[in-house]
Formats: C-alpha cells, structure tokens, sequence
RNA sequence: GUGGGUAUCGUCAAGUGGUUAAGACACAGGGUUGUGGCUCCUGUAUACGUGGGUUCGACUCCCACUACCCACCCCA
C-alpha cells in the first residue's frame, strides 16, 4: 500500500503555489506599510502554553491540539493558533522593555485535530499581526484596518466585517449571571450542548446554529448592554475610530470567540461564498493574555487569517492572479559535442540571471522543440556541429515564429531587449 | 464524535448481471533525413478502493471496512 498524506493536509505544487506566494509577498508589503515587523517562533511549544492561553475549558485545548511526548518526557503542542506563540516570545525575550507599542506579523502553519471539510484542515496556514503594550483602540481600529485592506486589496469584496465587545473580567461577570436569570425559564428548551454552554460558557449560547435556541436567545441580555464605563467607552472609541478610518462594519452583538483569551473588542471578516466555514479574518482584544503566560500585564490585540479561505475566497471573486515566470531561453542541441557545448552556455545564461533550460530526456530536435513550446520558452536556440564551428547560433522567437542568427557573444545582449 | 454523498487508466469519463471494460485529455514516436504550437497516424497503461456475500456468471446487486468530499460542532 502506497503511503498518502495524512486526513486533512494538502500538498502544495507549482501550479498553484504562485498563489501562495502571491499573498504572502502582499501580506508582508501591507505589514511593512502598518509598521507590523515579522517574527517567527518554533513551530511546536510546551503544551502548558496553550493550556494557560488558548483556557482549558476551550475545543481547541480539549480535543484538537496535536500533543505528544519528547524524548525528554516534555508535553510538547503543535501550535493550534499564533497568538500565545508570539505573546510567550515577547515576554521570554523582554521586548515590553523596547519602544511600545510593539506591532508583530506572522505568518505560520497550525495545527488542529478536527474533522476536515471545506476550508477547514488539520495542518492549515494563518496570516496574524498582534499589537503589543496599549490598550488605545487606534491600535484596534488599525489592525482592523490592515485587515480590511488586505481583503480588499486580493480583490475580494462582498465581505462582512462584524465587531462586537465581549466586556471584561469585570462586567463580562454581570452579563453572564443576569444572561443565566434570563434563559433559566428556558433550560429545558436549550439544545444539548447548549445546556452544557448553560453551566459553562452561557455567552456561546448566543451564537449557537439551533433554531429553537436562536429564538429562546432573541430578546436575551446583550453583552454591550452590560459593559462596565471603562468597556462601554472603548467600544465607542473603536466605531469613531473605524468611522474616521472609512471602514465599513455592523455591530453583531452575538459574535464570541472561542478561545477564552479576548476581552473588550471582538471581530471578524465573513463570507457565505467558500461553504460553510465562513470566517475568514478573526480577533480581538486580549489584555490578560500575558498575565495568563507571564507574569507581566502587558494588553494585546490582533488577528488571524486563514491563508486557505483567503485563496478559496479569491478564487471564488476570479482573481487574477499573476501568471508563473516561464523559460525565457530554451537551448536545444544535437550530438554528443553538442550537448556539453549546451550545457555550458546554459550555465552562463543562469549565471547572467535568466530562466534558461535544456532537454534532459534525450528527445530528438523536433520533441526539444514541442518541449520548449510546452514550457512557453520565449526563444529556443538550436546548437549543432555547424554552430559550434562558426560561432553563429540560430536563435527563434517562438512567439513570432522567426528565426535569425547572431553570434554567440551577442546572445545574451539579444534576449535582453 | 454524529450525519449525507462519492469511489473505473496519470486526469476527466462511458458502462446498472454475460463487452476484448468505450472515448477524450495527457504522455511518447512519426508524417522523408536538424525546428514547436493546428491537423493526421501510431504507440503505451496488470483502471473497476479493500474484504466478504448473492449468482452458472458481478464494474454492475447486498453487507462491512477504508479513503476522499460536504454538513453539524467549533474555528482561520
């Protein structure tokens, strides 16, 4: 039995990776342009990290993080998500002592133990960027803004951007219990899950799919009815920021996150055009991240892009993308003197910086010839004996179909035009 | 973890109880001796996911399994 990739990977192979170059060349040019620097963190951590980060009590911890023994007999993750990566090496390398804010982007493999489908996978790729060391909400509204323009800029439109607060941990307490007096009268009612949700998480609650549920949680108490002065002000700081910004947005007073880390400012870019997974850019504000993972305060805000959707997403839109680099000069040759002759003046075209290319399958001229044309070769040159006797090399434009001599000093100076 | 769908050459794809299991694309060679893209000809493939069963006979029917896709859940 042949060996396969393992349920929910992909292989990535020339004739789609320019793609993916593509959007990671312009993800690092909109970085640059924020003032957003990269970093890079190993692709595995201590599982504690994200025990104490991601919370306990979430999916990701509990039943998808790829866990394992060292040698060493260490409990080691494969990073499910970006965020506590960068925040652990902030702390670990003391950069709260540098300039603040600190602006970050990465851009990484994760890893999570989920059932795959579309634009969901166990090995995936993120886009992110985290705002270190203010609790300002320019910061909020900028990597808002990044993300909204980098959308926007890979050609996707008919996208969503809702926000919403998620309090902190001095409302977000009040919001829960006046949440639980409301839908005790409905316990019974609630979905299975969601009377699990009730004990440990009501606020998830708001978002679940079930229609019965939806309608118990119509009229149910709103987080943003319950944010503390301190809360309450942020998010209006945040809606005049975006508005300054231009950013279009609708407030969605039951979006949540997932992972236990947000606090204040919640959002996410979405779509119904990739299927059912359509959160596409997702983040939020996280002021006691650090604090969980360090023994320092230091706030935190920022997002992650899934690289996959984004694809998905501009493949859906018909974005063009740029077209691969073709051969630029395809040498063909006859004979064995050809061949070395061949090879050599292959190797001073590269070494001049062109994309140039020989037939390695001993195809005979007029096969070197279907070959050059399947490689969109812009010239082929043809070495024989004659040629390397006189010096003057036949070279043919493959698109105009002509063809003409020229010395073999003179070749490089001729492609250059 | 729970559902639904799919499974035939490298790819797409006919075939629904008895066929040498089509065809197309791709790949390779050739159409006068050193020239591509179009066209024509030729060539190559131990292709019916795996294991059982029903039947005189199964790619075709039944069961199980596996893989992939999609959805729930959750998220990027």
């Amino acid at each position: 039995m042949a060996i396969r990739a393992p349920k929910g990977t992909k292989d990535i192979f020339p004739d789609q990776i320019h793609k993916w170059q593509y959007i990671e060349k312009k993800f690092a040019e909109i970085c640059d342009r924020y003032g957003f620097k990269e970093v890079r963190t190993p692709i595995f951590e201590h599982t504690e990290l994200f025990q104490r980060g991601v919370g306990d009590t979430t999916d990701i911890v509990q039943k998808e993080m790829y866990t394992f023994k060292d040698f060493g007999g260490r409990s080691i993750t494969l990073r499910p998500e970006g965020t506590s990566p960068v925040c652990r090496a902030f702390l670990e390398h003391n950069y709260y002592a540098d300039v603040q804010p600190s602006k970050y982007y990465y851009s990484a493999p994760c890893f999570r133990y989920e059932k795959p489908q579309a634009g969901r996978l166990r090995a995936f790729n993120q886009f992110g960027i985290e705002t270190f060391g203010t609790d300002d909400m320019i910061s909020d509204a900028e990597i808002i803004a990044l993300g909204y323009d980098f959308i926007t800029e890979m050609g996707i439109d008919e996208i969503l951007l809702k926000i919403n607060s998620v309090g902190c941990p001095e409302c977000r307490p009040k919001h829960r219990e006046a949440l639980r007096e409301f839908l005790k009268p409905h316990y019974d009612e609630l979905c299975d899950t969601c009377k699990q949700r009730y004990e440990t998480n009501p606020m998830r609650i708001l978002d679940c799919k079930s229609e019965i549920c939806q309608g118990i949680v119509e009229d149910a108490p709103m987080m943003v009815d319950y944010l503390c002065d301190n809360c309450k002000v942020a998010f209006e700081e945040l809606e005049k920021n975006l508005g300054a910004f231009g950013i279009e947005y609708v407030v969605d007073p039951r979006i949540v996150r997932g992972l236990d880390y947000y606090t204040k400012t919640a959002f996410e870019f979405v779509t119904t055009k990739i299927g059912a997974q359509g959160t596409v850019c997702g983040g939020g504000r996280y002021d006691y991240l650090m604090d969980e993972i360090g023994d320092r305060h230091v706030p935190g805000v920022g997002f992650g892009m899934g690289k996959e959707r984004i694809l998905m997403l501009m493949e859906a839109n018909d974005v063009k993308f740029p077209e691969p680099l073709k051969t630029e000069i395809f040498i063909a040759h006859v004979g064995d003197n050809a061949k070395l002759y061949s090879l050599n003046l292959l190797r001073r075209l590269r070494a001049a910086g062109y994309r140039a290319e020989v037939d390695a399958l001993a195809r005979n001229i007029k096969g070197q010839f279907k070959y050059a044309n399947r490689l969109n070769a812009k010239y082929t040159v043809v070495i024989g004996d004659d040629e390397i006797e006189s010096g003057i090399l036949t070279v043919k434009d493959m698109e105009k179909s002509e063809q003409f001599e020229v010395k073999r000093e003179d070749l490089l100076d001729l492609i250059k035009r």
